[in-house]
DNA sequence: AGTTTTTCCGCAAACATTTGCGGAAATGTT
DNA sequence: AACATTTCCGCAAATGTTTGCGGAAAAACT
């Protein structure tokens, strides 16, 4: 492969114009037969492939989604990317990830980034103190349709995907009530989040009204912060008998604290999380969760915005509801 | 924002022309400061962004990478996405990420997009069975850059970044032979990944030079096939007293066959593994295992990658180093 | 033979940018 | 006053495609 083969190239190998030869292509009906065969032939031969930037330039579409998340290592991510791009690719588009780490700051850049490459759309999934979502209401009003998910803005007018999440509070602190226990230990994430606010109200109100149980809780920044709090409540003088995590991360620093003590899960304290599956699955026991499927939720986030492609922009909220699964730590 | 904002538009609106209005925004010398002041105030005024299809067209240059990885969700691999992520955006590049899952067939149509889309460089880890060589070939031909690694080509002629496996598999072998077992079992994974080869014969080579050392090896496909494989090896006459994990997915299956034992880590039974350190940290006692860094990893590709866009493209194969992380399993 | 219809194809503009070249006006030099 | 230089800017081509419009040639009708 000398050079790469263009139109040009083609159409004057077979003294054809440059409209023909694209026309030919594109098998539309105002060339002959005869003609596209030949064309066709030349090009493939040639290894012809559009020039993209050629077309995006002209058609003002770059059959590309922007991407936008905390961190692509978080677990529940990584399964929402793998359906977000099964689905794009499928309708043939491709997938720009950028990651915000957290950080407000990038998060604002990536986004300006996805306007820069003049992406099609935007899924997002917001940063802890994001403040970008004035910048996403513009991009909208500009015409760049954004598909938030699992971490969404909680003012409204915007398209959004994401568990439901007070349903599942609802669904944990119901669970944690039909095994009676007595003193509840619950951690919960970053307390500007959103989604923080929208699974503790709902669990603790539940709780409250219930006579006889006693509910410590606590925010936890990260694994340390949660291993840290769960030691301190196994050294006081009554120690919970359950624990409910909010995440993973969560889960993971519980676990730790608990491997440390001799308590046995789950005869001597139960455990409860919200996750995807993976990191209970890998406990022995396995731990009992209420299902928040990454997967499920990209399938609908893609499903969203392929809905967006054709015109039905209309802002509108799903949720995606979800399930408990029963490990042996209850 | 009624309408995007482009050279025409502001040269319209200054009653100038639009190379002018080009140099200006660049600080070409032949641009007088009092024009380049107005031209910058109306671009910022009317948030004016240059089309970045119509620079790739002109500039035939795209600032992206494509990213090729069996599959995001592995836990090597998304670290690995991280560093290369950080790094690329440092030098004003982007990524496309695309997952093969492993099929060949979808790696080298991930390959045919990232031609499509005339991306700058290519940084690729090979799917299991992967017959995309060739193609790899000639698109490195054609000029385009490609950096593999992990899991690279046996053949040479390429741009490898990878483990140094085979000092992993000797230190791994060596570090068995400290604490003097007598019963080994040694698990892989796919034994059509060059990778696996690469790390179970020297591992062997060094075992079976010893005496009175008995080691037992398997394939395992996946996390279910290591964990029947190892339930299979505890209900033998006589127990190993040492587990060899090739890999995290190796040591899932590994730990759920022993917690279903009564053996006690690292009392009954010892346990190594091969790893980056996250999945190795979530056991109690925490895993020993010789360190692959994915961060590590993606900031020496993207190096590479880096140099190759500065024209340094002789092919050049970098090893990286690895070391033992001690838990408590040994 | 004259008219209409169909078939097939090319011209040229448009998308937004970059850049070599040329040239007018202003300034500087004898 | 005549010439040389510098300063500042515009023309136009080029990147590769898409697409509305028009038009020649061939075929199908009167």
């Amino acid at each position: 492969m000398a050079q790469t083969a263009t139109l040009k190239k083609i159409s004057a190998q077979l003294n054809l114009s440059i409209s023909t030869v694209s026309r030919a292509l594109k098998n539309h009906p105002d060339i002959s037969e005869n003609t596209k065969r030949k064309v066709k032939e030349l090009a493939a031969l040639m290894e012809y492939e559009p020039n993209s930037y050629a077309v995006n330039l002209r058609t003002n579409k770059s059959n590309v989604f922007g991407l936008i998340v905390p961190a692509i290592s978080n677990m529940f991510n990584d399964s929402f990317i793998s359906a977000v791009e099964e689905d794009a690719r499928k309708s043939g588009y491709s997938l720009m990830i950028l990651q915000s780490g957290d950080n407000p700051l990038q998060e604002s850049e990536n986004l300006k980034l996805c306007k820069h490459y003049r992406v099609d759309g935007i899924l997002i999934s917001l940063a802890a103190k994001s403040y970008s979502i004035e910048l996403c209401a513009k991009y909208r009003e500009a015409g760049i349709p954004i598909v938030f998910f699992d971490r969404v803005p909680e003012t409204g007018g915007f398209d959004t995907v994401c568990i439901a999440d007070e349903e599942t509070a609802t669904m944990a602190a119901h669970t944690i009530l039909t095994y009676k226990k007595k003193k509840i230990l619950a951690l919960f994430g970053n307390p500007d989040l959103s989604i923080t606010k929208k699974r503790k109200d709902p669990f603790l109100k539940i709780l409250e009204k219930e006579k006889g149980i006693e509910t410590e809780t606590q925010y936890c920044a990260n694994t340390q912060d949660a291993k840290d709090f769960t030691a301190l409540a196994l050294r006081q003088s009554s120690v919970p008998d359950h624990i409910f995590c909010m995440s993973d991360e969560i889960l993971i620093g519980v676990m730790k604290a608990l491997k440390n003590s001799k308590l046995k899960i789950p005869e001597d304290i139960s455990v409860l999380a919200i996750s995807n599956g993976f990191i209970p699955g890998l406990y022995y026991p396995e731990i009992s969760y209420i299902e928040t499927s990454g997967y499920e939720l990209g399938k609908l986030a893609m499903k969203r915005m392929l809905e967006n492609m054709e015109g039905k922009t209309a802002a509108k909220s799903i949720m995606l509801p979800s399930r408990l699964v029963e490990g042996n730590s209850l």
